[in-house]
DNA sequence: ACACTACTTTAGAATCATTATAAATTAGAA
DNA sequence: TTCTAATTTATAATGATTCTAAAGTAGTGT
């Protein structure tokens, strides 16, 4: 039913089979259009709430990292509390509005190409994240 | 004697008294040329090596946090495992080695400066942090 | 130097996110 | 349908950090 295909291949290619908590935590993932910021605890809360049914935390880590292993999340270190996720794989930074805790995306041409004027011989940059904290103007 | 006035200046600004054993963090965080990266962690095992006497966790934790709060340590924040300190509190960013876990710093001049195109209203920028990951090269 | 009070230290308990475990359930191939 | 390996689940284990409450110490005022 619907594009439950979708949902179907994402998992078969991340090395899980479709089962019905799995297509839950998809639907709930990636049925959307905006970015989609989250802890493993919202994700529990809010899928609690839309299905009634209670999917175990063990189930939730399980397929959250096997989607980020094979890419379809990205997980952004922010504090030693929580691990947030990022439903918005592409290359991109983010705001951190320290007085909510709110993640929000900048898109990549809200910053300029990032150049590292230094390198580490026998080592290669994997990645370059930017993360801009906020806070309330007064 | 020696530099300890330093450090008791340190500690009476940071709101703490001084005591033996936030002196002997003091000397280990900041009689040092180098910047030293580290987690609490580190700091508990260094201390008894060097001292021979276990400082509590509780101490250290409260020393650190404290320094922290006064502006001399800044925290980077990695990944959820561990939270880590650098005793180099200038505007700077960093590599991560992700096959070692190691923190390295970039020099201010290392970086381009950072523009931000986009502002969120009623909110100013607190900090940009840049984390740099690097891999092995093969 | 002495006493007193507030600040510290400490070991251990509590907390919280995350990971591991092991038994019951389910997917999917034969 | 049957069978086996994958999955789900509740619960326990882990590990970093924070809390607690009792014992120790700094430093002011005397």
């Amino acid at each position: 039913m619907e594009n439950n295909s979708i949902f179907i291949e994402k998992l078969r290619s991340s090395g899980l089979r479709p089962t019905k908590q799995r297509l839950e935590i998809c639907k709930l993932l990636f049925d959307r259009k905006k970015t989609f910021h989250f802890t493993i605890g919202d994700l529990s809360k809010i899928l609690k709430k839309e299905t009634n049914k209670k999917i175990s935390l063990a189930t939730i880590y399980n397929t959250v990292h096997s989607f980020k292993k094979k890419g379809y999340l990205k997980e952004i270190s922010i504090n030693r509390d929580k691990s947030y996720f990022d439903t918005n794989t592409s290359n991109h930074h983010h705001f951190l509005d320290i007085d909510t805790n709110e993640l929000i995306d900048l898109k990549k041409e809200d910053v300029d190409k990032i150049k590292i004027r230094k390198n580490l011989p026998g080592k290669k940059i994997q990645s370059i994240e930017v993360l801009v904290k906020v806070e309330n103007n007064n």
